[in-house]
DNA sequence: CTAAACATACATTCGTGCATGTTTGTCATT
DNA sequence: AATGACAAACATGCACGAATGTATGTTTAG
């Protein structure tokens, strides 16, 4: 059983993924082995080498399989001439808080991202990708904001970067606690 | 360089905690070794697993050097028949972040707490700990608001538990986007 | 002289990275 | 259309370092 077509690899490929996000769900991410995701995937350390540099690789792109989609959502929604971007913004907010409260692959990657690593300075490049990124989701709102004051959605002396750190803290804070917790209080009713 | 008086063992105590503090800070604490600790204290490993029980034993001791004199202040602050619950609170919210905008030490251990570690469901009894913390945290907020209301400061209609569980989440996502990024915001300007 | 307060030495385990082995799909050749 | 080479897609095995826990050595206070 190793003679296998593309669409097996790509399979295979997915599937080490999926072992990947339940593992590091479950042990974290510096105390799983990658034999640990190998075994739970019925493969070998062999074919998580062949598909992936290394377990930091491995962990780039379980995250990227989430993110780069929630990014061109985001992108999308504030970019062009919107007419309504607050309405927009809001809606984005609870679509994504709603998904996040029934799909489980999202509340495992994001559960791993926030809780289940350690964010020192050197690993890879971990730290600088998860920074830049939360660097271009703050651009993207504050050129949402500026949208929004420009169609007198919003008075022209608010700080818009203040805003924007306000409610980007308050929705990563939502999202963490509840991912804690998540009996706590109901996502959906944000 | 070997005989100690009591004394000295205990500052030699508080020299490795501060040194785990600054290490786990500086590496995370899955990717710190107790030779690192040592090093960093100028002692060697002998003196951390005489002190200490291993390395979970040393980071919760790192973690009650700081976290204790906070609860007790916490408890002090809302526990009496006080008659300005809001206002304390707030007097205690601000005086903390205060605090913590200036204290490095209250600093690296929260950082080391919300970005340094792996909350994985089974290291000794850290989660456990941390999340028996948290609840007894929300209890203290839910009675300083059962007493808000009975001072009048309040209105009765008001959900208690969603009440602290929303006040919770904002100050511990605004302490947390803080300590990742410091020159966003002004955290004394709260 | 005894034990506290460490330092030093050692054994053992564990995870990684790589090198090598193995099987099968694919494709050119005839 | 049969054949054979070649490489993709893994599995297996090995060597190396690194970290832990503990056992033992050493020094000095009391």
């Amino acid at each position: 059983m190793v003679g296998k077509t593309k669409e097996d690899a790509q399979a295979t490929r997915d599937i080490l993924l999926d072992s990947a996000e339940q593992v590091f769900y479950n042990k974290g991410f510096a105390r799983t082995t990658l034999m640990d995701v190998a075994t739970h995937a019925n493969l070998t350390r062999g074919a998580i080498y062949w598909h992936f540099k290394n377990k930091v690789d491995l962990f780039i792109a379980m995250i990227d399989r989430v993110k780069l989609p929630i990014e061109s959502l985001v992108d999308a929604c504030g970019n062009e001439n919107e007419p309504d971007p607050l309405g927009k913004l809001r809606m984005f907010s609870t679509d994504f808080l709603v998904r996040l409260a029934t799909d489980k692959q999202l509340q495992r990657v994001f559960s791993v991202m926030l809780h289940k690593f350690e964010y020192n300075g050197d690993v890879g490049t971990i730290e600088a990708r998860q920074s830049a990124a939360n660097q271009e989701f703050l651009m993207r709102m504050e050129r949402t904001y500026r949208q929004a004051i420009k169609c007198g959605q919003l008075s022209p002396d608010v700080d818009i970067k203040l805003a924007a750190v306000t409610e980007n803290t308050y929705f990563t804070g939502i999202i963490s606690s509840w991912l804690l917790n998540p009996t706590s209080f109901d996502l959906s009713e944000r």
